[in-house]
DNA sequence: TGGTAAGTAACCAAG
DNA sequence: TTACTTACCA
């Protein structure tokens, strides 16, 4: 066994060895805080502690994979069990166990967006609401927002009294939720919403568990919400040996709802809380630390704390300026194929971040065309394509035949003469009879409106109970003729001969079928790799596996490719060389966050490009295009504000618009605006502002600059923004539209706008905009 | 009921 | 640009 202290600085050791009581640790990027925990572990486990006592949370199931490894690889004994896993994957464990407590049966399906999109369309239509004013993308979101809040459908209904659309969403919310129970299912947030119930209303479980995890830790804490950190909080109640680690300026998950006053509440839920900085970075170069810390530090809340590093100065950040998303690719395509050619690099050491699944493709092509390996991580997941969901689809409904949204699925796939109309009187009776859908079509024959499908459903039905006799068949361990047991691999195939969905495949025989059953083979030796490496296989497990991998999981450290990704993917990785894409005002930061009047969404677009930048050990590439096609439509927009705020010395510019020229210009005004020709919005960057971009002054530098996309190249009319009138001062109570009321706590006057500071009584305090914000003086 | 053509809304990020 | 819904006919 290996020295745990080994190699480690003082902050990280004392993090090792503070076990007892709460502890939370701010770690900063590539701080090395995998390290202190997995090394807490092994310490841990040296002292005595029991494995089975210590549970470790972590974002992705690959993350909880590797610490598991390292941990194996300090104590060579007892770190299987150590709970290693994500939120969701514990509590699913823990639902599986007790879903009957609270009124589910165990064998539970698990509902993703798709599914519970689908159920929530069936609610709006059910109860005759207008589907175009109740799209299901934007209930779910709501609903979400409450279930991360622990909000229950009577809350809602309590705060809906005078408000008849927020009723009516109450309505649904509490329909949806009658449903998802009615057919036995949890979406992804009632995984965390409903363990906590179940924790609450079952004190003895919850006990039982307590007793169990002595010792909790939580990774990248900044990014969880209400609901789990009230899962934690419960977990860890009786014996509050809880440590979290998380770093407040990589908090991107906001949208959604993550919460970053859990770090803050930290200290007031957990008093005697011991706080430990790790603030040496041992990732990256000098320069890109630079660059990083150059741009976080101007967002104005944040807890303090400064990253610095031992590493080399090394090599300038490169900027890289293209006409379009084409040039750009291939800029980054060509740097790296040359950089492999010449055997400088590998391509694993290679990543290319943007901020938009959308701007993977183009990338993709130029990648393909110069035969480069490459593995795009996120966009559509492999169990979310059509072929893979129909025969999950089918495999959940011989597991658990109330999942309605299962059966509406694949009744029809491949067609065998059950359409819409007959699905919709079916889903009649069955709601009428207060029964699930795969009920009602086993009484088909009691259902008159039926009598002209009630054969080919007969057909179906009766496929479906022949698959459930070989499931229990296999979940017997009944042998085959052969001898041998049965399989889910031999189920999975039964389903896709029996119902003619490989066939149709294969006559098909186009480029795009070809290409489904290639992924129904993979999806076939995922079942039986499963099998094999599973001590108790069951078809429920294997769902909830395939339900709960994240993009990342796949990700594999010893291939040799070029990984695609978004920033948001790239979180907690590391790469020797970045390629930052997109680095556009309306792209990074997205123009939802430009416009929003409340400057938290600027902040949180910036924290998001501290994480790309940290993301690089040894080169980074930013780089950025003058025009892009969004949507079909071609889009002017201007340098990302991000790059403007790294200073200049630390750049290298390739290709950029004479910069070199401008600089005289630049050091006199102070930006870029000189030097790039077509800033399409400069408009509003004009005059002082500009120098307030390169960060000469720390007030002015709070100021966001706006300067809309335009369609049109060149100086077209920028967006004008005009200063506000304002008729309320600091101290005064003014009401915003959808904050409610507040207490304005700050006013700086800027050259365009004033940017007031309001502590609204509800939302805590925002910054905005005076123009945006339309503030009403409340007498 | 199922297939096709035309029309239109959508992309911000994820388990 | 693409993916999905709507309209129409066999």
């Amino acid at each position: 066994m290996q020295d745990i202290l080994e190699g480690l600085n003082n902050a990280q050791k004392e993090a090792v060895e503070y076990i007892e009581g709460p502890l939370l640790i701010l770690a900063g990027a590539g701080s090395g805080k995998t390290r202190v925990l997995t090394h807490r572990i092994a310490n841990m486990i040296n002292k005595g502690i029991r494995p089975y006592n210590i549970m470790a949370i972590t974002f992705t199931n690959k993350a909880a994979g590797e610490m598991r490894d390292r941990v194996d690889k300090i104590v060579e004994y007892g770190a299987e069990d150590v709970w290693v896993s994500t939120f969701h994957s514990a509590c699913v464990k823990i639902l599986r166990r007790y879903a009957d407590r609270i009124g589910y049966s165990n064998d539970f399906s698990i509902y993703d967006t798709e599914d519970s999109k689908r159920l929530i369309k069936n609610v709006v239509k059910d109860m005759n609401l207008d589907p175009k004013l109740y799209k299901e993308k934007v209930i779910l979101g709501k609903i979400s927002d409450f279930k991360n809040k622990l909000v229950t459908v009577s809350e809602v209904r309590e705060r809906a009294k005078s408000d008849y659309k927020l009723a009516n969403l109450a309505s649904i919310y509490d329909r949806y939720q009658v449903a998802l129970k009615g057919n036995n299912a949890f979406d992804f947030d009632d995984l965390i919403m409903r363990t906590v119930e179940l924790f609450v209303q079952c004190p003895d479980v919850l006990e039982s568990y307590q007793n169990r995890l002595r010792y909790i830790m939580v990774d990248e804490y900044q990014d969880t919400n209400v609901a789990q950190f009230t899962f934690i909080r419960l977990l860890a109640g009786k014996y509050k040996n809880l440590c979290v680690v998380g770093d407040d300026d990589q908090s991107i998950y906001k949208f959604r709802g993550a919460d970053i006053r859990n770090i803050l509440q930290f200290e007031k839920y957990f008093k005697e809380a011991k706080i430990i900085k790790l603030e040496q970075n041992y990732r990256s170069t000098k320069n890109i630390l630079n660059a990083a810390n150059s741009v976080i530090k101007n967002n104005y809340e944040r807890k303090d704390k400064t990253l610095w590093s031992d590493n080399e100065e090394g090599e300038k950040v490169v900027v890289h300026e293209s006409e379009d998303a084409y040039e750009e690719a291939e800029m980054v395509s060509s740097s790296i194929k040359e950089a492999v050619d010449y055997g400088k690099a590998d391509y694993s050491e290679f990543a290319i971040l943007y901020r938009t699944n959308a701007q993977s493709r183009i990338l993709e092509e130029k990648l393909m065309l110069k035969s480069i390996p490459y593995k795009i991580i996120g966009g559509q997941n492999f169990y979310q394509r059509r072929e893979i969901k129909d025969i999950l689809a089918y495999l959940r409904l011989v597991a658990n035949n109330t999942d309605d949204i299962a059966v509406e699925r694949i009744i029809n796939v491949p067609k065998r003469g059950i359409g819409d109309a007959s699905v919709e009187r079916a889903r009649e009776f069955a709601s009428i009879n207060k029964m699930n859908l795969y009920d009602a079509l086993l009484s088909v024959d009691e259902i008159e409106s039926l009598a002209r499908a009630s054969k080919k459903i007969a057909k179906f039905t009766n496929m479906i109970e022949e698959f459930k006799k070989d499931l229990a068949k296999f979940d017997n361990k009944e042998k085959k003729e052969d001898g041998n047991p049965y399989t889910l691999l031999d189920l999975t195939n039964k389903i896709l001969d029996e119902t003619g969905y490989r066939a149709e495949l294969i006559d098909e025989n186009t480029d795009e079928a070809n290409g489904r059953l290639e992924n129904i083979d993979e999806l076939l030796s995922k079942v039986s790799e499963y099998e094999n490496n599973t001590q108790e296989p069951s078809l429920a497990a294997f769902l909830e596996d395939v339900s709960l991998v994240s993009d990342i999981d796949n990700l594999s450290d010893d291939s040799s490719y070029v990984v695609l990704m978004t920033v948001h993917s790239a979180k907690g990785l590391e790469f020797p060389n970045v390629f930052l894409c997109g680095m556009e005002d309306g792209l990074f930061p997205s123009f939802m966050s430009i416009m929003d009047e409340d400057s938290n969404e600027i902040q949180e677009e910036r924290r998001l490009c501290y994480v790309a930048i940290t993301r690089a050990m040894k080169h980074l590439t930013i780089s950025y295009a003058k025009r892009r096609m969004v949507r079909g439509e071609t889009r002017y927009n201007s340098i990302s504000r991000f790059i403007k705020e790294i200073p200049l010395n630390i750049v290298s510019s390739k290709n950029v618009t004479d910069l070199k020229e401008k600089k005289p210009a630049f050091a006199k005004f102070g930006g870029y605006e000189g030097a790039f020709s077509y800033d399409g919005g400069s408009g509003y960057m004009g005059g002082k502002s500009k120098v307030s971009s390169r960060g000469g002054n720390s007030t002015m530098r709070k100021k966001p600059a706006y300067s809309m996309p335009s369609k049109k190249p060149a100086f077209g009319k920028a967006f004008e923004v005009t200063k506000a009138d304002i008729d309320y001062a600091v101290g005064d109570r003014v009401e915003h539209s959808k904050f409610g009321q507040g207490t304005v706590i700050g006013i700086e006057d800027g050259p365009r706008d004033y940017q007031v500071t309001v502590m609204f009584d509800t939302v805590g305090q925002k910054v905005m905009m005076a123009s945006f914000a339309k503030l009403e003086k409340v007498d």
